[in-house]
DNA sequence: CTCCCCCGTCGAAGCGCTTCGACTGTCTGG
DNA sequence: CCAGACAGTCGAAGCGCTTCGACGGGGGAG
């Protein structure tokens, strides 16, 4: 373990002109400077994160929190992730991993030890209990997704209104005119999950503004919960001739019935979904959809984030504008 | 932010007593350690992570190296990452999420500055290049997955070459005589994925043993690629009546071009599926599948660290045993 | 009754780094 | 030609914790 003295000593200079030369915090002369990195890199120098952390009170560690929960996007969590980890490692800052399961206590614990300079929650809730721990202690912080109550915080997200909105007018410009809406499982709209209600906002009111017909449905998905759900829907509104999807695991099913009952997709049936991108484009029929901008969202949170720790910027609500990508999967509403 | 010299203050003690009570490295009286229980709760106290990492040179942090690439088993990675952490917490631990990205010199980073007391490196190549520096580090470490040469490593990872056995083995004894396995896309078999080419020595050595006759093709997934893949097939062996798939993105494509050629599942054709456990339970079928046991794999790898860490335990391989659950995609061959 | 040992506690010495104040020259402007 | 500014360097004081050796006192063994 070589430390910072015998990089001194190796380089004939004081300890503290090398931590300079690290930090950059006081001018340097080149040869000095030269002189210093050539130790180093002779040495195999690693300065100790630890009594780093302890002499400068940063540690350079940003926590980020996962939900425990796997029943939703988790492909989407995987790509934040990774995006904030490596978004992270370019502004200096290694990413702690932090799941759902410790629940308000992480946040006391990494605020209390120092171990983050600061945090990044995921899967945020309408009234999540995280937030007013996050409030009053004071911790750098950056949500993605919006809660309720957004005073005093950062928070980056998909703008689920715009993305609702966007998925009726394209159906709308397609001349459709009874669309149906298969959302998430009931749980999430019960866990108020903010981005789902969000969602359903925006489709209502362009549903509203355009002079559509919306029905809404909830869906467990899998193939038996979407058969019933689809089964339903059709029996209500047999004029049916728009979907929204808002739930990976209703696509694939959604499609098989559609098939299997002789509508054809997009000529007598379109469908809209807001999935990841990976999921439009691996599906039995290319589908048309919003996307969920993963990497961007991970990307903006560290970035809001970084600039908080450097005193730069305040609180800011970030919302992501939605793109809808077309694909085959949509098209001419059927003439009658 | 408060210190354990203050604590020790409000309980009348000296601070390493408070420093004892916490380790629980030298016996202390009932009275005392109540007493300085009671001041930890009462100044609402928690230790700088970075002050005792400093003092003890163990950061009580495991890093996790996770890959960049998303092309393949995403929720699975996620899986075993939350698993990791949520069992590192258990023993005490904090887990630092690495991104294949920084490649080989995050290995050196983190045992340099002594970020993380020990590591885990998941999707591990034949001959990862991380290796060689792994070895030479001494950094205490796991693989999640099993390189060509495992000597002076430990490692955990499904046991594909029994998992093929079990696929042909389960096939076999339904009487079907003709199988092709439809594989991971071509660049994981050139990359020398370890675990692809495991799977296909087991499926091939018990074809061998059990006389079916075996056809391997790999296969990018996706509707498009799968449908060429599969006719190709076909074509090649018009008698196939089993079908393993070991690839995400062809299952849901393979079923819906069975069903499109009027070829019921499991009537007429079999279906067995190596993926995890919500996609075979998702599936426009359920598939009879061997699951990925991702939490057990996460859950053995931080044991085995933990272990190490400790100095109990030494290098070793650990192959979790597949299992076979058999669901509503394979059935007795067709007589013909 | 004495010796020794162990239990429970304390004080002090770091762990490796950052950072502040101080010092020495060198340069610039008046 | 001198005051002041500034670049470049050093020494020393911690940051908050762990851990080692030391010490007093009580109990068991001899």
């Amino acid at each position: 373990m070589v430390t910072l003295a015998e990089v001194a000593q190796h380089a004939g200079v004081s300890a503290s002109t090398v931590s300079y030369v690290l930090s950059g915090k006081r001018s340097i002369s080149a040869t000095t400077r030269q002189r210093v990195e050539r130790s180093i890199r002779e040495l195999g120098y690693h300065p100790n994160a630890g009594a780093r952390a302890l002499a400068s009170s940063r540690s350079n560690v940003i926590a980020l929190m996962v939900p425990l929960r796997t029943d939703m996007y988790v492909p989407v969590m995987m790509e934040i992730a990774i995006a904030v980890a490596t978004t992270a490692r370019t502004h200096g800052y290694d990413v702690l991993l932090l799941t759902g399961e410790e629940g308000p206590d992480a946040v006391r614990r990494v605020a209390g030890s120092g171990l983050a300079d600061g945090m990044i929650l995921m899967d945020v809730e309408l009234d999540d209990e995280r937030l007013p721990l996050l409030r009053e202690s004071a911790q750098p912080a950056v949500l993605i997704g919006l809660p309720a109550d957004t005073t005093g915080l950062t928070c980056v997200d998909l703008d689920f209104r715009a993305t609702g909105a966007l998925c009726v007018e394209h159906l709308a410009g397609l001349g459709h005119r009874d669309v149906a809406v298969i959302g998430e499982a009931p749980a999430v709209y019960e866990r108020h999950t903010g981005f789902a209600e969000r969602t359903l906002d925006g489709l209502r009111s362009a549903a509203r503004e355009t002079g559509l017909r919306l029905l809404h449905r909830p869906c467990e998905g899998g193939y038996d919960a979407t058969a019933v759900t689809v089964a339903r829907i059709l029996d209500e509104r047999p004029d049916t001739t728009g979907f929204v999807v808002q739930n990976e695991a209703a696509v694939e099913p959604l499609l098989a019935l559609l098939r299997q009952q002789g509508r054809a997709v997009p000529e007598d049936v379109s469908v809209v979904a807001v999935c990841p991108e990976q999921v439009a484009v691996q599906a039995s029929v290319r589908l048309t959809s919003v996307s969920l901008p993963a990497q961007e969202m991970g990307r903006h949170a560290v970035e809001q984030l970084v600039a908080k720790l450097d005193g730069r910027g305040g609180d800011e609500v970030v919302l992501l504008p939605p793109e809808l990508t077309v694909r085959a999967s949509s098209g001419p509403a059927p003439v009658r």
